[in-house]
DNA sequence: AAAATATTTCAATTATAATTGAAATGTTTT
DNA sequence: AAAACATTTCAATTATAATTGAAATATTTT
């Protein structure tokens, strides 16, 4: 029933049910098979999470918003002023940050001071020093433009 | 023609065109106003950088496959004994984590040997760490489950 | 060169996310 | 309590992403 190795280029190996490269197969034999692989596996739940966490990154708007929070809290309209956009717009976007824990709002007055939350801080500073953005947006008196 | 600070709440100042909240407005001032905002903003196109990066990563099979890859090189079909799914729907993932440039695929014989790459390794072992799960995916022998 | 295997590509469909403008909400001022 | 301001919510539309099954490609074996 087990297919067997042959003189090929790349030979072929059985773990439980499935032919596979021998180079593979036994590393992957040294780490459990397939199912040592999966036990070693974070459980789905985790991976549903980040989910959430970088669907709400995947938009250049929603990258600068989060930027801009790192400088200072601010309200919608400050905001507004310098992503320029409708006010549902940005309010979707606004709702989409906040339901995903990076920026939490509180009303003051007639404004709305949206201020960036301590994990989407530290998650921002450790991205843009990994993209090679200098790592101080919100530090003050860096980027003079020094013209 | 400026408005005036009134003795509400929260009282507004006028920053450029913008009236806004007196405490957002003094510490934006020091900031060099909304101007100075902008000037520290990573540019444009590192938001769509990023954006692409975070759109590879918001998708729970996508983020398993990547962990998968950190346990070790694995072809296509070791990978789908995983996640058990249709071939073409796997190979979407799989080409969309390629153009993100997370993984990378050798052929080698029948088979296509896909890895994670270094970036995204580094990325992911720092992203784990911060959801508390323990860093060490790809390291032999830790995730014991005793039984 | 035909058969077999692993994987991708394609076109059609379905599902999800983003945008838009109008109306609604909540707060403050008059 | 009406007018004014900041922001959100809603319903409709548009745009983008994911899924599906069939056909195509690339490699290897016979």
């Amino acid at each position: 029933m087990a297919r067997q190795a042959s003189r090929s280029r790349v030979a072929r190996r059985d773990v439980g049910d499935l032919s596979i490269p021998r180079e593979i197969a036994d590393s992957l034999c040294s780490c459990g098979g397939v199912e040592g692989l999966v036990e070693r596996l974070p459980p789905d739940v985790l991976f549903l999470r980040m989910r959430e966490w970088y669907q709400a990154c995947a938009d250049p708007v929603r990258l600068k918003i989060l930027s801009l929070l790192m400088v200072q809290p601010l309200c919608v309209c400050v905001i507004k002023s310098v992503v320029k956009m409708a006010d549902s717009r940005l309010s979707y976007h606004l709702t989409i940050l906040k339901k995903a824990g990076m920026i939490d709002g509180e009303q003051q007055g007639y404004y709305i001071i949206y201020r960036i939350t301590p994990g989407a801080r530290e998650f921002m500073e450790s991205e843009l020093k990994r993209m090679g953005f200098p790592c101080d947006v919100g530090r003050k008196g860096i980027h003079d433009t020094g013209g």
